[in-house]
DNA sequence: CCTAACCATTTGATCGTTCAAATGACACCC
DNA sequence: GGGTGTCATTTGAACGATCAAATGGTTAGG
């Protein structure tokens, strides 16, 4: 295998053009420009490339181009941010690659101020653009960014700004549209709901979406239940919510730890999931897996690609796209739903 | 504010400099070694600084470094990888900005953890050394790193090099021995264990504290059931292992989800965590954390914290460590072995 | 035949920083 | 006064790539 020389020499440009006979410049051509480097050129260059072991530096690239290829991602330990994020980063590391680019991670010290981090991030230009996790009423990175002039997108709508449409999001009202005819169609009668309390966004999207295609199918809106995203709390809302069901009825969830909350009251009632009453979660995680529950999955993946086809856009300069971005989830059945 | 030009053009070193009225080395020198600046000067070009907003130019500062302060980090979908890293690399993520470093996610396309990440990322230095996680015999990585001279630390020992001493790792016999001794204060008799079938080191180790633990405290090994990382696997062997304990037992557990089964086992028949049984997991996982059930934590941070001194450590060039570093994980008492 | 147009390739400059060596100023000491 | 040091600062030269403009050679058009 060809190496570096023994001192750890790196193989330049400069050494590829003078073992092919040419310039910098028509390598560098050879490289990003095949076109307009004449064939037989062209082949000599690259063979000159593999014998040497040639790959251009990302650092000259980035000086010279004014580009560092990176994107910021906040990090940090609030709630189930992690749990949410952890499979999209997965996805977008895998997919960053084939992007010409590279994520990096980065996280507020508990304490310090809210911009601090994308503040430094932007500073040395580390980064040449950020994605957005876990946006909220009176988020104040948006308009920062907006006024810095920095290119960004965002997993989740941005609130505060209608107009704003480099974001990705879930369609909720879909999951839950999906888990209803799911239900209706595995046979499942009254369709109840166990949501969180009123108020959240994305909550009440899911509850919408269980309404409106109870609605449609017929089948009565089924009791509604809420309780805040704990396993205690959902338990307790999911006693009396179960109760009010009959056998073969069904409970589609905001969550899925609120599911998981339901599939205890069930057993405690003596009831046996699937068989004597339909469950479906939200979210697709480790826990409804685990507990065999129907689940309605986030598509991390194309959450991820469209994430990373968004941010480049907003790098290039692009236009923002019309709408915004809303992914349709898919459910993904497990025992809670199917034993007969 | 000041702000850089109209046309997004950087304040520069050289901007500095002039303003002022030193050459550019003195501005880098005021930055970097303030000692070698003269005090009346250093508070010049300092206020300089501040007036423009300068900030390095860290792909300037790459190209002449020839450092990219960036790590490397291969994540994937296999397995517990997910739910494992996922906090380590949060906590990574906010220390790494204090060392002067950052990280860099990349992911496999194929899945499996290969070479073909490592090759890419080095190729074009876009980082300077990685960190390893989910080390296994027979991985190709350390050689082949070792082989290209390409700095790097692991989190878990390299197990086909004992020479090599640049891991962090969690000192899984003190975990479960701490679990014992919380058991045996509680009050709890007997003391069982679930583990992993036979032949995982990690899961040995687990066992290997309970046994001498046990052995210790005079409580008397108790019986032990074996089960892979899978609730119904968990359940089915827990359920003969609870049914050979009496009142007041009871069970530490190599993993979360094993005890989430011994969990449900010990609801099964009748009996209420704590109060009836003791359970102790390993991990301090979310599942854990939810169910309420007493676990071993991860000492993230510190696990973070060190990996980064390691290589950080390694990108110097410095001497490895005489050994490995075993960090001794915190048992956080929940109510399946505080209930009276 | 001369000019314009085109093509493949080369040359010089530049990105923003830091390294290594040079400079000038001042104090010290025989 | 001339050598020797030390200190603060400056100068020139990289680092490795790409951009913009210039080069020489060939072909087509009037």
């Amino acid at each position: 295998m060809p190496e570096p020389g023994p001192h750890g020499a790196r193989v330049t440009i400069h050494d590829v053009a003078r073992a092919a006979g040419v310039s910098r410049q028509t390598v560098s051509n050879a490289v990003n420009n095949p076109e307009r480097v004449h064939p037989d050129t062209l082949e000599r260059v690259r063979s000159a490339i593999d014998d040497l072991g040639y790959h251009p530096s990302s650092s000259a690239q980035s000086l010279r181009s004014r580009r560092s290829g990176a994107i910021g991602l906040e990090l940090h330990t609030l709630g189930t941010h992690n749990a949410t994020i952890a499979p999209v980063l997965t996805a977008l590391s895998v997919r960053a690659a084939p992007h010409g680019c590279h994520l990096v991670p980065f996280g507020s010290a508990s304490g310090a101020p809210m911009l601090e981090g994308y503040r430094t991030m932007w500073a040395g230009r580390l980064v040449d653009a950020f994605l957005l996790a876990d946006t909220h009423h009176g988020d104040p990175r948006p308009p920062w960014l907006e006024a810095q002039g920095i290119p960004y997108a965002s997993f989740g709508r941005v609130w505060d700004d209608p107009t704003f449409t480099r974001w990705v999001d879930v369609d909720g009202a879909a999951g839950t549209r999906a888990a209803v005819e799911h239900c209706v169609a595995q046979g499942y009668r009254t369709i109840g709901f166990l949501g969180w309390p009123e108020g959240s966004v994305v909550g009440d999207d899911r509850l919408a979406g269980w309404r409106a295609a109870c609605e449609e199918h017929g089948a009565g809106v089924g009791p509604v239940g809420r309780a805040v995203q704990d396993l205690d709390a959902a338990l307790a809302a999911a006693v009396p919510l179960v109760a009010s069901l009959s056998r073969r009825d069904a409970v589609v969830c905001a969550s899925d730890v609120l599911a998981l909350g339901v599939h205890e009251a069930c057993v405690r009632a003596g009831l046996e999931p699937g068989r004597d009453l339909g469950i479906v979660g939200f979210d697709g995680s480790e826990t409804a897996d685990m507990h065999h529950i129907t689940s309605v999955a986030q598509p991390y993946e194309a959450v991820a690609e469209e994430a990373l086809r968004l941010v480049r856009a907003a790098m290039r300069g692009e236009d923002a796209p019309a709408s915004g971005s809303l992914l349709t989830p898919v459910l993904s059945p497990d025992r809670s739903t199917t034993t007969p």
